[in-house]
Order: C-alpha cells, then structure tokens, then sequence
DNA sequence: CGGTTATTCAACTAAATGGTTGACAAAGGT
DNA sequence: ACCTTTGTCAACCATTTAGTTGAATAACCG
C-alpha cells in the first residue's frame, strides 16, 4: 500500500536511457518511437523504459491517434530534492558545528591531553 | 572507463534501506555496527549496503581500531541536484512557454479552425 | 474492408541485486 | 598469548531487471 514513492522515483533514474528520454523529453514531448530514434534499442525495450518513468510519475501520456506522446511531470521532482536537499543541509550544518567544536578544543587543548575516555555508545 | 557516476548515485538511494542510512549518516557518523542496530538484516548484508553508499561516493570510511566508522559525503549530493534542478527548470520554463503559446493561440482562434496539418516529424 | 503505423503484451534469457550462512582477517583488551 | 569485537570475503539462492523476438491490439488511411 504505503511503498517510498522516492524506491520508484530514484530507480527510475538509476539508468542512463532512461536519465537521458527524461532530459529529451525535458525540451518536448515526444512519442515512443521518436524516442526509440537515437538509440540502439528495440521499441519495446524502450516502451518499457517509459512504462517505469511512468510509474514513478516523472511522465504521463496521452493520446493522439495512433500516438501515446509522453510528457515530463516535473512535479515529481520536487520530493526527490526535497530528500536530498534536507540530510545535504544537515550534513553539512554538523561539518559546521564540527568545525567550531574543534576551535573550542584547541582553544583549551590542555584538558584534552589526559581524556581517554572513548563513549562512542549509546 | 567513464560511465556516469549518477548511475550509482540513484541507483544507491533507490534501496529504502540505503536511503534510511544516510538519512542516519546526515546526523553523524557511525559504524557497521550501529548501522544495522536497528534493521532486521544480518550484519553483512548492512555492509553491503554501505559499500554501495561508498561505490557511490556517498560515504566515506575512515578507521577507529576495529570499527570502520562510516561518513556522509555531502559533495556528491550536488551532482544530483545540479542534474535535477536543470531539467526541472527546463521542463517548467518549457510549460511557461506553452502558455504563451495558448494564449497567442486563443487570441487569434479564427486561423486555427481549418489549420488542419500535423507536423510531427522531422 | 484491407493495409499500415504506433504501441503494447507475453514469454523467454542473461545479468544484476539483496539477502542468507559460514569462514576468515584485523585490531584491542587482559 | 588467548579471546572478543568488528568487519569483510566467498559461495550460494531467489527475485528483479533490461533486453530480446514474436504475436496482438488500436487507430488511422484509402
């Protein structure tokens, strides 16, 4: 029921066919086999690409005729940087905080140089 | 000899698992250990996991007698950020445009009612 | 209706992935 | 010198994935 949408959305990602239909796709939308063109691939290699972009929800289709064009969701996109921009932030607010831990521990380096205390636990 | 390191960035957060240790990793560093406290998984299989992370680029090791505390690397992060924000931007820039489109259109409709060619090629 | 175009479905295959168990290595504690 | 802690390596297994070929569906074009 409650399966990360991000499993879906980063998997989708993870290969360079499919990073490249969403960066064409990006400037227009396209259909299958304008899509299929550049690549030595069979159509229903990449219609199945496209199938896992949509389930992730970076694409939707539509119809024209015989066509089913595939058109960029951006929207998507926006919970995959959310993710990310969040523990980059974090990680890099520690680097900080690390950094100013350490200018305090050298201020009064004299105290440091009998603590053999290690309390990596817990 | 140059495949594209995103390859492994978002194949790497496409695992829950991997993603929730980083979220982890984002508040500092741990050990194999640690990490797979609290995971119903075997010890390895979480130190596979974090040598996917380090494949990546995501982390990195550093050595405290036995334990191999793991770091977030928070650098990698951009590659991705940098990659996503430019076809978001482009896909919405693109719809921008698209109202102008519609816009123009609506506001000299009388030409479009017997435009009926399709160019959809070239 | 009959043919063509665009796309998908189904079945199969090879390789990659995520997990396991069991043995091994490396470093400390006593 | 042992024993313990921490982590990795190796072999194996089940499932998923990225691709194929071949048949089927859907909608247009005469």
């Amino acid at each position: 029921m409650s399966a990360d949408p991000l499993n879906e959305v980063f998997s989708a990602l993870a290969d360079p066919t499919r990073r490249d239909m969403v960066a064409r796709l990006a400037s227009g939308d396209a259909t299958v086999n304008e899509l299929a063109e550049p690549y030595d691939l069979t159509i229903q290699a990449v219609s199945k690409h496209l199938r896992v972009l949509e389930d992730a929800g970076l694409v939707s289709r539509t119809r024209d005729a015989q066509r089913r064009p595939a058109h960029l969701e951006a929207e998507v996109f926006d919970l995959m940087t959310k993710w990310i921009e969040r523990y980059q932030r974090e990680a890099e607010e520690r680097y900080i905080r690390l950094d100013e831990v350490l200018a305090n521990m050298s201020r009064n380096s004299e105290t440091l140089k009998k603590s053999r205390n290690k309390e990596t636990e817990k």
